[in-house]
DNA sequence: AATGAATGAGTATTCATTCAT
DNA sequence: GATGAATGAATACTCATTCAT
């Protein structure tokens, strides 16, 4: 999957991001190798340390470049939003959408979340921390909405939900992600706000 | 974490598997080295290879068993049980509790699902296989028996929120496994059955 | 035997295959390691792996070689000569006298004769049978032309007194390498040709 | 090819001895370990170690066993010959008639002529000079008796036509042995002899 | 901005051999 | 006589990374 571009610099890291992403889906980060990055953007392997000082570099840049445009992405949406359950179903949407268009990110997020190391490790850890507790918060948000006291454990849950799509979603199987993401919300919702 | 035992040679092999999935889930499977393998169980490295004929034959072992394990906890925790909504019940609890008990399995089971190869594949497969449908059947049963139609998506949703424990359960802090159990079982049920 | 050069790089493929040839013809292809032949070249083992995917590759490179050598030094000592016993002199002398000077690769053509496989049986087979061809077809034009019928397996035993110098051949004891050529192509035209 | 026997002690050394032919002649003595004779011969790999204490070993017993029955064979044949014609007939006869009845052990013998090492190097090399310095004789003497001078190379030339066959000699295609042995014989004794 | 060439450290695996039983 | 279990040393090969150009 080599990247054609109109070769100005700005455009080759993000080049390098996207086979990546793909080479690292498909192989997992440790089976794949930086050669076999290097054949997918059909640069030379030397060539990638220019804009990469590493492999786990590479694989940070991608796992930061899907939060922050995740974070983005719910920003923009939630603006003006102010019933809790609107909220989550905005963000449980944005997310599930996001993963379904974004198949190979939503891999490699998923699986190699636990992947990266040293002075990589902070950076993504504080972005997810961000990204849970902006969930967490709109979920306990609705459950005082509702009056329910909700268990920690929810969003995690929550989370549990969408993210163990990457071992089963198919595009061409699993209906539309929108569906999912309803399907998703609904039982969240359901499930939690309610007393039996 | 080196094994204890009397050394007698039917106790070798099974050492081997728990060490392995002490190490396989630490450092996850690519990662950790036979070598390191071999310093947790304490013998030598062509040592293990007597027992086992090579690094991926230990992580079928340790799918295998597992997946056997959970197959036959569940054919004996649901005998006798004619209630579908009870044999979801106890699905799920013993699938979450037998994970919170075993939580080495748990990760390698979860992360490593899709890293066999060759000769390994299918068996592995065709357990999983087994399991999926064992846990589609009971909740199509369910549904049937509440006269809701339910998507197959619900079980893969179903799974999620059971296997994704492995990021964040902590036994020390996520409370009993049985509550997290209960909670799965009551969104689930709760959200799946009841109409809007 | 490292190799002294000006290091341009289209030397090092070939001064890795010279070094391996000596290394092959004194140990055996099988008992020499690639590190032997890494520590002959004075470069290190992943070095060689720029230049030859694997050991298997140096053999075949060191067979193809010798084999496509003979050939061209044959066709052009054969040019313009007609009379079939010339013919029989000139190859005998060209392949007794090729070996002689190349006695690594003697050596290694000779005894690892069937060692390759895979992708590198066949090229190596099609070249070895071009020779054999070429030999066993001026062999019996000698025959025609002298009116003898010439056995197939006379070329073949041929074949015997010229590679199996390789057991016994030394320079410094046993003459030169034009007098034995003379002295085999004597026996084997006197042997084949005159009746008794 | 295992090998059957009545288990008394005598017969298993040399069912393993025959065993290690085979193999060794099929994977050449490097590429075959001991596990795949341990295999062939049906015993485990640690039985072995109670009859040979080594692969060399075993390896050893082949080739002084070969020569000596080669020897043995010899001086029942030569027994009450006088003419040096005569017998250097009756040298190659057996030679070549023995080589083609036990395919597996030529093989062995001439691929593995050098293989030796440390203390099996001098009884084999002994036996071998003998060997030579047999054929040599008579070379000489047949020389001698013609009024020839014959170079101290002829018989290797010899050799070469003779042990060269492991590479080429096919009971179903190559005619029988004993034509063969008479075409060597008629080759070498008109080659060297006759005067042009 | 990009690359050919090179390497040290590491990988899974195999092997001949031993030894307690 | 024979074996199951075990091991130290080696093997071919791969990898992330560097550097001179």
């Amino acid at each position: 999957m080599p990247e054609q571009g109109t070769g100005s610099p700005p455009h080759r890291k993000a080049a390098i991001r996207r086979c990546a992403e793909s080479v690292f889906a498909q192989k997992g980060f440790d089976r794949a190798s930086i050669r076999d990055v290097a054949k997918a953007v059909e640069m030379s392997l030397a060539g990638l340390y220019y804009y990469y000082k590493s492999k786990e570099a590479i694989l940070f840049d991608i796992q930061r470049k899907a939060f922050e445009t995740l974070l983005d992405l719910h920003a923009e949406a939630l603006a003006g939003v102010r019933d809790p359950e609107e909220k989550l179903r905005v963000v449980i949407s944005g997310h599930v959408t996001y993963f379904a268009d974004n198949l190979d990110e939503m891999k490699v997020l998923s699986r190699e979340s636990e992947t990266l190391t040293g002075e990589f490790t902070e950076p993504i850890g504080e972005l997810k921390r961000r990204y849970v507790r902006l969930v967490k918060g709109i979920v306990t948000e609705l459950g005082n909405d509702k009056g329910v006291r909700v268990s920690p454990n929810a969003a995690l849950i929550l989370f549990g939900m969408m993210n163990w799509m990457y071992t089963w979603y198919d595009p061409a199987r699993s209906g539309s992600a929108q569906t999912i993401a309803d399907h998703i919300f609904a039982i969240f919702t359901r499930g939690v706000l309610r007393q039996t």
